[in-house]
Order: C-alpha cells, then structure tokens, then sequence
DNA sequence: CATATTTCAGCTACACTGACATCG
DNA sequence: CCGATGTCAGTGCAGCTGAAATAT
C-alpha cells in the first residue's frame, strides 16, 4: 500500500466520508440522492426530470428511482407539464423543504466529524484544493458539468 | 448543491478519480484490488488470506474473489499451509511483480492527470490534509486499520 | 426525419453482512 | 466450547449503459 498514492488516499478519504454521509442519511430513511435532489429544487426551483438531473449529476436513471422515493414519502410531486407532454414538472413539497433542512442539519453534523482533526485553515485549504481539482476536470472529460444555470 | 461541503467535493472528487483509476486498470485488464493485493504481497511478502485483508483492507469475501482473479492469470499462487491447515498461504509469482510494476507505472501516470492542475506545494499539502484525516479516523471506529505489521 | 424526455432492466466497482464448515 | 479461517451468497450506494416508448 503505497500511503502517499494521491489517488488512493484520496478514495480512502472518500470511503469514509461515504460511510458517515451514508450512516447517517440512513439513520434518517434517506439517501445522498434524495438530499442533492431536494437541495437543488429548493435553490433553483421546480424543473423537468431532465433538467434536475443536469442541474445535480444525478443520471436520469437514478433519477426516476429517486423521485418515485420522495414522491411516495410527500417530499415532491410528479406533474406532468401541459407544456411539453414529455416531461414531468417536479416540485418540492412544504414538507420536503422541512426534510431538505432536517438532512442538511444531519450533514453538518457529519461535516465536523469528518473534518474534526483539521483547523479552520486546513479545511479551507482542502475544500480549496478539491474544489480546484473538480473545476480543472469538469469540461476535460467525463465529470458532469453541474452548475448549468 | 451546496459546492463548498466538504463530503460532497471530497466524494465528487474521488468519484472521478475512481473513473480514472477503473478505466485505466480495465485497460489492462485488471482492478484497483489487483493493484493493492499485489503491492501488498511485494512489500510484506507472503501471508494468509485474513492477513492479506488486515493489511490491504480488502474484506476478505472480496479478497477470495480477488485471489482466484489473480490465480487464473497466474499472478499469485494459493497453497495450504501445512502448519495450520485453516491458511491458504498467497505467494507472488515473477509473472505477478512484473504485472504489478505493469500496473503501477499506469497509475503514475493517473496521478498526474489527476493532479495535473495542482503545483507540487499544492500536491504535498493534499496529500497532507488527506492523511491527517485517515490517520485521525482510523482507529477511532470503521476505518479499517491498514498497516498491521 | 432527428432530437428530447421518461422509464425499465441491468451492469460495474467497492464496501460490507451473514451464514456455514473447518480447523486450532 | 471458543475463536480464527476460508468460502459462498447476497446487500447497498453510487455511477453508468442500452433499449424502448412517447412526444417535440
């Protein structure tokens, strides 16, 4: 095991950031998807299937499996669009909202877990890294270009 | 999307760094667990398959997979321990360390497209931050206690 | 005709769980 | 009996592919 081998650190990292960000969506009935779905619906409002999953990176596949869970739990609703009869219009629910701020709280919480070992600097130095990373690959190849407002 | 938490950069990026390491290991035919098995067995030499998983922290389901993948292409060799008839004792073949520094020179270069936007201070303080993190949580709960010497 | 949208069925890699038989 | 080992079957999340039906 080489210990410095960027990429492995860097999915060891990630294992465990996925199991505390997991353990903790499921201590609550949900899933990463369900937050990035809430969360964008709530930031840029109501949007075909098709456009939220450009908007989260979110396939369209998983997509459909993710809204049929939030629509039978009353977090979205499913209207098709008078518009456009291929689409469906999804729309947040007051109670989704509630269910948006309930996980984003949980996260939080995860987020100093994670970060727990690192000062104030490290974190922003981290986030500034990853975030330089993401950007650098998005448009190159592969990574989904999420902001597409 | 909130583009600033930490989780969520943390396993975007990864996730990506998971796409380049998969494609180029698919390439040659293999998976990342090939790569860590063998690397393993050329740095602490031969070992039980439970000793395998504690230092590669393969669990060991996947490892008896893994084991019989790197069998069938001759890579690594499994024969009962004759002192303790439970082990199967895994030896590198010379066909395996040629295949291992085969796989190791594919993910030389995956690290430097990875890391292609970063500078070498700015690599040095990643990999920095990363290993603060895994250091901290391994050993508190979950984090599977890779060097077990 | 081509393109866009939704849905379904299935797949991969990695991590993990539970059960079982065997052996020390 | 307890504990460690190897094996098998199966689960889960995230990401992805291909095909089909429908509508623009």
């Amino acid at each position: 095991m080489d210990l410095t081998l960027p990429s492995w650190l860097l999915t060891q990292t990630a294992a465990h950031a996925g199991r505390l960000v997991a353990g903790g969506m499921a201590a609550a009935g949900a899933r990463g998807y369900h937050y990035r779905l809430l969360v964008t619906l709530v930031e840029s409002g109501p949007a075909s299937q098709a456009e939220l999953g450009r908007r989260t990176g979110i396939h369209l596949s998983d997509m459909v499996a993710t809204i049929n869970e939030l629509t039978t739990q009353g977090y979205v609703e499913r209207t098709p669009d008078p518009a456009d009869r291929r689409r469906n219009v999804i729309t947040i629910t007051p109670s989704g909202r509630e269910r948006m701020r309930e996980l984003a709280t949980r996260l939080a919480a995860i987020q100093e877990e994670l970060l727990a070992p690192l000062s104030d600097d490290e974190r922003a130095q981290l986030t500034g890294l990853l975030g330089k990373l993401l950007t650098h690959h998005r448009g190159q190849q592969g990574v989904p270009p999420l902001p597409t407002p």
